[in-house]
DNA sequence: ATGGTCGTTGGACGA
């Protein structure tokens, strides 16, 4: 089983990369991030005739998710949004794919150390780990994907002196990254490759990307049962590199599920 | 150097 997730920075821009990378990997589950479509719009034939099918959670211009799943697995119990957390930014959405519970998050970006915003973050993650602690007690296959806009620790920054104390790296956003490993999900890219960067975003600014001044924020959790059967986690920088790209490239996480 | 580049929009705003 393979699961990827991907910030593509509008579904509809990138329509043509998500295609091309899709026929090329063939992930038995795509989880996408900033698909800033309402649902009417979103291009779920395109998704269809390639043989996925979509289930989304959008709104207009901004945010929005949604989960691709290969058309002969079993899709079953979606969740739009967190329970019990009347949101109107579209931000989360799970599903069970075969048995494995992919739980797709775009956690807000925060803007800036101290803002409305940054507390709406701080708020959002409180929320996000008040659910898992009770969905990882009914799902001992969870796997929690996406853009988490936190950069765990130093190796996960391209420059972390710059960065210390500002957004994504501040004490509270990794205090929350912690909060969720205490609950017993593991980073699986960091449990398999502890000394690589393994950056999965650059600002699309100052030619980040060429100099490689990335962040690695987008991430798969993992509880235990899917830690050990977790084979590979690998970025996939080649679409970052195509014309128009997303600023993220996909993270593949593959696993060895045959019980 | 407090900049820069995208996407969605149709002037800023968010990232």
């Amino acid at each position: 089983m393979r699961i990827a997730s991907w910030n593509v920075n509008s579904v509809r821009a990138r329509l043509d990369h998500v295609r091309d990378w899709l026929a090329a990997e063939r992930p038995d589950v795509l989880c996408l991030q900033e698909t800033k479509v309402v649902d009417a719009d979103f291009p779920a034939e395109a998704f269809t005739a390639a043989g996925y099918r979509a289930v989304i959670s959008g709104q207009k211009s901004y945010n929005g998710v949604a989960v691709l799943a290969r058309s002969d697995l079993a899709l079953s119990d979606p969740v739009h949004g967190l329970p019990s957390f009347d949101d109107p930014q579209r931000r989360y959405l799970a599903v069970t794919v075969g048995d494995v519970r992919v739980v797709n998050v775009y956690v807000p970006n925060g803007s800036e150390v101290g803002s409305d915003k940054y507390a709406y973050k701080l708020d959002w993650l409180a929320r996000l780990v008040d659910h898992l602690r009770e969905a990882i007690t009914h799902h001992p296959r969870l796997l929690l994907t996406g853009d988490f806009n936190i950069a765990p620790a130093d190796i996960d920054v391209h420059d972390p002196e710059a960065w210390a104390g500002r957004i994504l790296c501040s004490a509270p956003e990794r205090e929350a990254f912690c909060t969720l490993e205490s609950l017993g999900l593991i980073d699986l890219f960091r449990k398999l490759h502890p000394d690589d960067p393994g950056f999965s975003w650059w600002d699309y600014r100052m030619n980040a990307f060429r100099r490689d001044r990335g962040m690695r924020i987008d991430l798969a959790l993992v509880t235990g049962e899917l830690a050990t059967a977790g084979r590979t986690c690998r970025v996939d920088r080649t679409p970052r590199g195509w014309e128009r790209p997303s600023d993220h490239a996909p993270v593949v996480a593959s696993f060895d599920l045959a019980d």
